[in-house]
RNA sequence: AGGCGGGUAGCUCAGCGGGAAGAGCGCCACGCUUACACCGUGGAAGUCACAGGUUCGAAUCCUGUUCCGCCUACCA
């Protein structure tokens, strides 16, 4: 902290001066223009009368801080305001203090507000003190730091400054110069710690001149040096650093650390030094006190990147760690501390201090308000951990965090991946039991041994874990957690499990319950592994009984793509029989059969490798479509009372005894009326002149091969429809 | 005042380097089938804020309008 003051200091970057500074009343402090918020407050803009020391009327100045006019030093209007061209120059008489002030011109003042002239009173305000500077005008402290007045003023010396203004307006209405009083909303400024309303006071500050230390980090992000996530953020970083202010770094306070300036007492002289110094170097006095002004802590904290690494040693730590690759935080910190940092370390260490910042959304409550403890709508971790678990809370914050978007927190969300963390445990349970016999360790299986469902499995797997790195890769959280959700519930759970069931139950086939045994283990493991970011503790009590082998979670190697997991040819012929089952499903639901109840299906294709498919995968379609009999083949008739699903080439006839003909015919015209949709839009599309000539091959390929499709389910719908007919 | 983001299914939100509207929750129907009723199966549900424009084609790109939120600055 003392390396960078005094390296600042020497290169002139630090400076002390009187400033106006915002002044913490309470605090007794000054704090930085980030350290102020400002509320809206309902008051009122007084018009007051300051006559012309001649006698005749005067200027009228508007004003919502009366009490302030004690301190003033000049009236302002602005120069080319045609109202006051000829009063330019001329003095006026302060009411009250009865001290003689000239009329100024100054660009600062807007001739549409108020009366067009505005008090000037340096010491208790920015634009006032700016002015004044440009004019040399006197300036009038009238209060002291607890906010009350003082000698300079005059009778009301001793009032606190609320209670002055109620004094001064009663006077000023006395005496005849209130000639004015409306009802006017402004913004007071309020101390961001205790509340207590900022005083714009002048005093004597240390400040860093941040301008050539801002430039450097400006250009670190056109650059790309370091890069802001979501993008986004980098104009709002880039609007706030071009038009930075000067870092006041002094407080007034008894904590923090002591700014390491020392003042001789014989001579005078400023000693600005890293170790405390025992005598003047100029005149050898040995009578030295220290600055009593503390730094700013945000100070420090700028230098937390590299003063942590053992700086301005050059460490180990320091080499290997500097640079360091990200900075996750909240946007609301991003010039608190993350521009400090980059200024700093880019100072101090001639390179940035971390590669990528990711701001984080910031987690709001129901209403979208951010949280406040005096709104009191602070949603407690502690309390939905209590509710839901640490897993699925911090699984829906994952889940909600899209870049660039805030986070509006739900119970019922919270709640649905509850539910999640109980599907992940039911899952483990089955797996538990399934793998009783499982004899662990290197298990040897046969390719030839594995099923369809197992190969299928691995390869949506492997697609899940390229998705999900990919994902975290590019700080896509909810992308990597509905990934896994998906992959988790609709697939693992939903299919695969019930899929190998019967190859788990029945013993009769040993090398495929083992290949089947291997293929949960395996995938489970990886699972496990993809949601432990996530999910951490219910992962690890997972493994820990699951693999079992006295090693953590935690350090095992996060899941990579693996080439030989792909399986481009399983997935389309599970895809071909997940899609006979879902027909049949959907025919049972929508014609109200009884799940219990079991059907009989005649599948007919014309198509070799449906045929293929669909016949090696009977055992899984009778199984998951609850049937009693199946029939495949080739054949071109059509069997009467029965539902009909298409699939493709693929058509699937459900048998019906006695069926509702009148509910499938219903079922099919309403499929009818989607089709033929679709059949419009693409016709239309592919009879355009315009579309056939301009729009890629690709596209056209692809749009004519799904009106293939589409043509075909229309043709299958339509002779159903008339066999409908024919048997009514 | 300036800047940024948003308005997509009843709710909370994805999708936005243009080619048939997605998820979770909720809702409806049917189910206690040996992991799970914190469940299963099926279903309904959207003029993608509004108005123009670019394009063969726009939720997606451009312009304008409107409403909401946030940030920064100022406010005599």
């Amino acid at each position: 902290m003392r390396d960078v003051f005094v390296r600042l200091y020497n290169d002139g970057l630090i400076y002390q001066g009187d400033y106006i500074v915002n002044w913490c009343p309470r605090c007794h402090t000054a704090i930085s223009d980030l350290e102020v918020e400002y509320d809206e407050r309902n008051g009122f803009l007084w018009q007051i009368l300051y006559p012309f020391a001649e006698g005749d009327r005067g200027v009228v100045v508007a004003t919502t801080r009366p009490e302030t006019m004690l301190g003033d030093t000049a009236v302002a209007v602005s120069p080319g305001d045609k109202r006051y061209e000829d009063k330019i120059g001329r003095i006026v008489i302060l009411p009250l203090v009865n001290r003689r002030i000239p009329i100024i011109a100054d660009d600062l003042v807007s001739m549409e507000f108020g009366s067009g002239a505005v008090k000037v009173t340096p010491a208790s305000d920015p634009n006032d003190f700016a002015i004044a500077e440009r004019h040399r005008l006197e300036v009038i402290k009238i209060m002291d730091g607890s906010a009350v007045i003082n000698e300079n003023g005059g009778v009301y010396k001793g009032q606190d400054r609320y209670e002055c203004r109620e004094n001064v307006l009663r006077d000023l209405e006395k005496g005849g110069y209130l000639v004015g009083k409306e009802p006017y909303v402004h913004s007071v400024g309020q101390c961001y710690r205790c509340k207590t309303d900022i005083e714009p006071m002048v005093s004597k500050q240390w400040f860093v001149k941040i301008k050539p230390v801002a430039k450097k980090a400006i250009a670190a992000v056109v650059k790309g040096k370091t890069k802001l996530l979501p993008a986004t953020w980098e104009s709002t970083y880039f609007e706030w650093m071009n038009n930075i202010r000067d870092w006041c770094i002094s407080r007034q306070i008894w904590w923090g650390h002591r700014i390491p300036v020392w003042y001789c007492d014989t001579c005078g002289k400023e000693i600005v030094s890293t170790k405390d110094p025992t005598l003047c170097p100029d005149c050898r006095g040995n009578s030295l006190k220290q600055e009593e002004d503390v730094l700013d802590t945000w100070f420090s904290s700028a230098l937390w990147p590299f003063s942590t690494l053992g700086w301005p040693d050059k460490t180990k730590a320091l080499k290997t760690f500097y640079p360091t690759s990200l900075l996750i935080t909240g946007f609301d910190i991003l010039f608190f501390w993350v521009a400090r940092m980059m200024m700093m370390g880019l100072y101090a260490m001639k390179d940035v201090p971390f590669r990528d910042v990711y701001l984080h959304a910031l987690v709001r409550d129901e209403e979208g308000e951010k949280m406040s403890k005096s709104l009191g709508n602070i949603i407690d971790p502690i309390e939905m951990i209590e509710k839901f678990g640490a897993d699925a809370f911090r699984f829906t914050l994952a889940a909600f965090t899209a870049q660039g978007r805030d986070v509006r927190m739900s119970e019922e969300r919270i709640a649905g991946y509850k539910h999640f963390v109980n599907k992940i445990w039911n899952a483990t349970r089955f797996t538990l039991m399934n793998l009783e016999d499982y004899p662990g360790g290197d298990v040897h299986v046969e390719k030839g041994d594995e099923s369809l469902p197992d190969r299928w499995i691995k390869h949506r797997l492997n697609i899940t874990i390229d998705e999900v790195v990919g994902s975290l890769n590019e700080y896509r959280f909810n992308d990597a957690a509905s990934s896994i959700y998906q992959f988790v519930w609709h697939e693992f759970c939903d299919w695969y499990l019930e899929l190998i069931k019967p190859t788990l139950y029945g013993k009769s086939d040993p090398a495929k319950r083992l290949a089947a045994q291997h293929t949960l283990f395996t995938v489970m493991k990886a699972t496990l592994k993809l949601l432990h970011p996530f999910m951490p503790f219910v992962t690890e009590e997972i493994w820990q009984t699951l693999v079992n082998d006295g090693s953590s979670i935690m350090v095992s190697e996060f899941p990579a793509p693996d080439d030989g997991y792909q399986d481009p040819l399983a997935d389309s012929r599970m895809g071909i029989i997940m899609g006979v089952i879902s027909s049949i499903r959907n025919i049972r639901g929508e014609m109200n059969i009884a799940p219990s109840r079991k059907l009989k299906v005649v599948i007919a294709t014309q198509e070799e490798r449906s045929l293929e498919v669909v016949g090696t995968g009977a055992g899984y379609i009778v199984n998951l479509a609850n049937l009693n009999n199946l029939v495949v083949d080739r054949s071109e008739e059509e069997p009467n009372n029965a539902a009909t699903g298409i699939i493709g080439a693929i058509k699937v006839f459900v048998l019906l005894e006695g069926m509702d003909t009148a509910g499938e015919k219903a079922r099919l015209e309403k499929e009818m009326a989607r089709v033929n949709k679709d059949l419009m839009i693409i016709s239309k599309k592919l009879a355009n002149r315009d579309f056939m000539a301009k729009a890629s091959r690709e596209v056209i390929e692809k749009e004519e091969e799904k009106f293939r499709g589409i043509k075909e389910k229309h043709d299958v719908l339509e002779t159903a429809l008339k066999r409908l007919q024919n048997m009514a």
